[in-house]
DNA sequence: TATTTAATTGTAAAAAAAACACTTAAAATA
DNA sequence: TATTTTAAGTGTTTTTTTTACAATTAAATA
């Protein structure tokens, strides 16, 4: 026996949901499209699944081709089959989103691939069924968020305390009180600060912390603990 | 345009990983397999989607084939696309998790489709890649039913406060204080006492709880809360 | 030097979670 | 019929976590 002889084969595609934060918004990354249909709309950074790659080999290639972006968090979100969600030919796409620190690539990517980051409110129309697929990450991440510290990835090595609460703030859409998160999330144990301060905010200046990288691995699965047990799960 | 002609079309299956609770440990739903290769190996509930169904769709057309079950918790895993995880031809498969009533369906399982529960930690060897399936699944149950009452869907109408303990120990791998955890439980509102004991499980007899409904739904979001302000956020 | 702006910091009250053990219903048995 | 056995059911105290709340400080600018 060599193939599943009476079966019907269909397209794969993968789409990236990319996500930015500027420090004030949350943003996505949209690209235009450079082939029929839908040519030149605002569209998510998508490509056919190779013969011979894996769907996540499919969407970090797809991602560099596209932006250049390399090594950034990068997960698969959902697939969508609706099998009329492309107009010329059923396409499966397996959707992944991803987290970028969006200044560390804003003017490669603007110059090099003609991608333009959007804030997420004032994004254009997408094409097909994109826009559900941006709704869900959003919801992905709200859901991954309030467990593991996976917020980090949208900020640049240093960043300061106001910056990441304001990064909170707009993810779960509310305001926190600024003594309790800075207590909260120094008691994880997962920020060194810096002897630094960004002066661009404020005239005082609000001091830099970075990652203790050897904690956050170790903490990442229990970042806000909730489970009872922790320990004894072998999450 | 008519089709996206220079791409490769790729086969695209479903698996269901389907479990059950028997009241004393978690069980997984097996069949052997009908087909070459690995044929009356056992696996997972599987099939190819066809041309004009969704995924939803056919997850729950194949489980209903090979298994009788109907309307029954059904949600989307996760999608499984290394090229070589089909020896004989390459083929995506988008998984699919299950939670039963166990003994609403045992008898019409095993006498119409000859699929047999196994306990967890005793089922034999599944084929392909499909024991990743099965070990991403009981992540997934764990992580949505830390904040979701999704455990419910595996127990049969009427349960007792110790057959849900005991479920919850099942999934979570660990013990609770009971007194705790009734406290806890029916502090949700989403259990209603019955005037009518279980007398198998001991001489004492346990009274019999139903889900109030109504609460479920409005309540499933926010089970148990951990999230700032879950109010303000659209989840 | 005064003003402005945003960063930084602590404590008290309230709520939630965890620890902890005896009583009771009902069947089985002596 | 009395006793034993088994698991169900139940409350309080302590500890931990979360929430509410506002004055002070650093540094630039006027």
């Amino acid at each position: 026996m060599q193939k599943y002889s009476k079966q019907t084969r269909l397209l794969l595609a993968v789409d990236c949901i990319i996500f930015g934060f500027d420090g004030e918004t949350l943003k996505l990354l949209l690209i235009k499209r450079g082939f029929q249909p839908e040519k030149n709309n605002w569209s998510l950074m998508g490509g056919f699944v190779q013969p011979d790659e894996s769907l996540d080999q499919a969407s970090n290639r797809i991602l560099k081709q596209l932006t250049g972006l390399e090594g950034v968090y990068l997960e698969q979100l959902h697939t969508f089959g609706n099998p009329l969600r492309d107009p010329i030919e059923r396409t499966i796409s397996v959707a992944y989103f991803a987290l970028v620190d969006i200044h560390k690539y804003e003017k490669q990517i603007s110059a090099d691939y003609h991608a333009e980051w959007f804030s997420l409110k004032r994004a254009p129309k997408i094409i097909f069924d994109q826009q559900e697929m941006v709704e869900l990450a959003k919801q992905r991440i709200r859901y991954k968020a309030a467990l593991h510290p996976i917020l980090f990835e949208l900020l640049p090595g240093k960043f300061t305390l106001p910056q990441l609460q304001n990064l909170y703030e707009c993810v779960f859409n509310t305001t926190i009180d600024k003594r309790n998160f800075s207590k909260r999330v120094l008691a994880t144990g997962l920020l060194i600060k810096l002897n630094e301060k960004d002066k661009a905010g404020s005239k005082r200046g609000a001091y830099y912390y970075q990652l203790n990288m050897q904690n956050y691995y170790a903490k990442f699965q229990a970042f806000m603990n909730f489970i009872p047990n922790p320990d004894s799960i072998g999450l």
